[in-house]
RNA sequence: GCUCCUGUGGUGUAGUCCGGUUAAGCAUACUGCCCUCUCAAGGCAGUGAUCCCGGGUUCAAAUCCCGGCGGGAGCACCA
């Protein structure tokens, strides 16, 4: 045997046995040699009998006498290996990506306010063009008038901004529908689409039972004549363009879907200019491909709509880019979809999109969560097609370490209980606005009446001694209705439990809102929104709308006005 | 029901394509210690996964093959 292969062995061997009670394996030991060396693939037998032998020496050794080899042998192993860092904040590479030649886009239809899950497609697509020096393009897909409104082009514009997501280019779907057009013509006029003027039940029912209607086989002049037809004679559900697809396809979407259909809606951006709109189908797919997109990345639900997509693709001759899916973002207790967000509201069970107990951007914000913390959260979960359901305290813990250098330390009590201190031998006193980080000091002035927290209170009796932070050392000398005691010292270090105050003559008083859960097993949580009130020193009236504050002891809170706080985290 | 997708610690993921240098890496959560006039942040350490189950191929499988089971989605003239 090669003296400086079992030499090697040996080494594996024994540090393997000695981290792990004394015992290696033949496996291990075998799989990290053929590891290292590739080459001796073909000499298994050979190697598989030499290791055998070793590891037989070697786990007969006691652990005190294998860690004494190493130290005389292999020092070298005990040498602690550097622990790797490498801070996940990207995605996997993406298939088939060129560098510098990788377009995205971002195709939110314009009929609600963004939320989450509209930033983990927009955040996903803009790394991916980042990644590659590539592009990003937005493109507002508007092709249901019943549904596009104006403020929904704008609303998503400001949540992309506050994201701090950047597109190269900016479009809509709408804007070329003249094109869209033509490529349907183009695909009646060749035979690949036809116009069905069967009721929607009849196409429905049809495509359930794989049969083809009397339209399919029209002939082509006539195809074309009721095409015509539908941009004037045509009423909204008479006439529909279907691909002809294969009504025969275990695929139901292969089954002559739609194309387009009339609607006599006004547009938000195009009026009445308009009435025969593209289906989602034939517009992305049009879409994508002239706006060179290569990688059209979309929610799973899609998926199986991709033999569609290519098949479009391909009846136009056009380019085809790669689609590919990811998994839909989804909270526990906390809906993400559109439609359920808007039934909350109009039941009237919140109040508006910038509730803090959604998801919303809007919502998001408002309770104090930063774009940066939802990027990254995002970005931590990766780019999977399996169901998941996020972990939001993760969201929150991404965002309470980013909002903590940010946030001024106030004193705040719950449940307010009077403390009188007697003899403070000072009238104020002036306080860090932050333990790191310097953002100035406050100075509070005192005059022996406090109040503190309930929760603190209870635990008080005479005798008790506490330390006020930041104040001083108070020993317990009365214990009713209020509380009474008697200042001993400013011994900072003392072991005292310390708790914090306001003074009561500068106390604000204050309404705090602490978002909970939406849903408990399906059921909507009525006890989702908790209101209550606290005292806080009166500095809290320098601070702007929408400031970070850490109540010292208590958690972060967004101030939402004067007289009120939204709890972010603990 | 049919079709497709998916299944790694409490949770989210890396690794899976191209089987072996890792008795499974990271984050979060939890526990302990250090730091600290906070139950925060920061530092350090630890607990925690027979990689859904059962077969098979192989010297070797989380990784390949077959068969189950669990979860999700689609089956709109919405996107």
């Amino acid at each position: 045997m090669d003296e400086k292969l079992s030499q090697e062995i040996r080494k594996i061997a024994l540090q393997n046995a000695s981290e792990h009670n004394g015992q290696t394996r033949e496996k291990i030991v075998l799989a990290r040699i053929l590891g290292s060396h590739p080459d001796l693939r073909n000499k298994i037998k050979n190697l598989s009998r030499d290791v055998s032998e070793i590891i037989n020496v070697v786990n007969k050794l006691s652990i005190e006498e294998q860690r004494s080899k190493i130290e005389q042998e292999f020092p070298d192993l005990l040498k602690a290996k550097p622990k790797q860092e490498i801070e996940k904040t990207i995605l996997p590479p993406l298939e088939e990506a060129k560098n510098g030649m990788v377009v995205t886009r971002f195709p939110p239809e314009p009929n609600g306010y963004p939320h989450i899950g509209h930033a983990k497609a927009a955040i996903i697509d803009e790394e991916y063009a980042k990644m590659y020096g590539g592009k990003m393009i937005l493109r507002f897909d508007d092709t249901n008038p019943a549904n596009e409104r104006m403020e929904y082009y704008a609303a998503i514009k400001v949540g992309l901004d506050w994201l701090g997501i950047k597109y190269d280019k900016i479009k809509n779907t709408s804007d070329d529908l003249e094109l869209i057009y033509d490529k349907g013509l183009h695909m009646i006029k060749s035979g690949q689409a036809y116009v069905c003027t069967c009721k929607a039940e009849t196409v429905s029912e049809n495509r359930k039972e794989k049969k083809p209607c009397k339209c399919r086989s029209i002939d082509q002049k006539q195809t074309v004549d009721r095409w015509e037809k539908m941009f004037e004679k045509y009423k909204p559900g008479e006439a529909i363009v279907r691909f002809r697809g294969n009504m025969n396809s275990e695929n139901t979407v292969m089954r002559d879907p739609v194309l387009f259909r009339i609607i006599d809606s006004s547009h938000a951006l195009l009026g009445n200019k308009y009435r025969v709109w593209p289906g989602y189908d034939f517009a992305t797919a049009i879409e994508d491909s002239v706006d060179g997109i290569t990688h059209a990345l979309r929610t799973k639900e899609y998926e199986l709509r991709n033999e569609l997509y290519y098949a479009i693709l391909d009846a136009l001759q056009m380019r085809k880019p790669k689609v590919l899916e990811f998994s839909r973002l989804e909270f526990e207790g906390m809906p993400v979809s559109k439609r359920v967000l808007k039934q909350l509201i109009d039941e009237g069970k919140i109040p508006d999109y910038e509730d803090p107990r959604i998801p919303t951007l809007e919502g998001l914000k408002r309770r104090g969560i930063l774009p940066d913390a939802i990027r990254k959260f995002v970005l931590s979960l990766g780019f999977t097609k399996a169901d998941t359901t996020a972990p939001f305290d993760v969201l929150e813990s991404f965002n309470r370490k980013m909002v903590d250098s940010k946030s001024i330390r106030l004193n705040m009590v719950k449940e307010p209980v009077k403390l009188i201190v007697s003899k403070i031998p000072f009238d104020s006193v002036t306080i860090s606005n932050h333990p790191t980080v310097d953002m100035g000091k406050r100075k509070v002035v005192i005059d022996g009446n406090f109040y503190i927290s309930k929760k603190d209170a209870n635990e008080l009796k005479v005798g008790s001694q506490i330390r006020l932070m930041n104040l001083g050392n108070v020993s317990i000398t009365k214990s009713s209705v209020d509380l009474e005691g008697e200042f001993i010292d400013d011994n900072v270090k003392s072991e005292l439990p310390k708790i914090q105050w306001v003074p009561q003559k500068s106390a604000q008083k204050i309404s705090i809102i602490i978002p909970g859960i939406l849903f408990i097993n399906d059921n909507f949580n009525e006890n989702s929104l908790e209101i209550t009130e606290g005292y806080t020193e009166d500095y809290y009236s320098n601070l702007k709308v929408g400031d970070e504050i850490q109540f010292i002891r208590f958690g972060y809170c967004r101030k939402d006005s004067a007289t009120q706080v939204i709890f972010t985290h603990k």
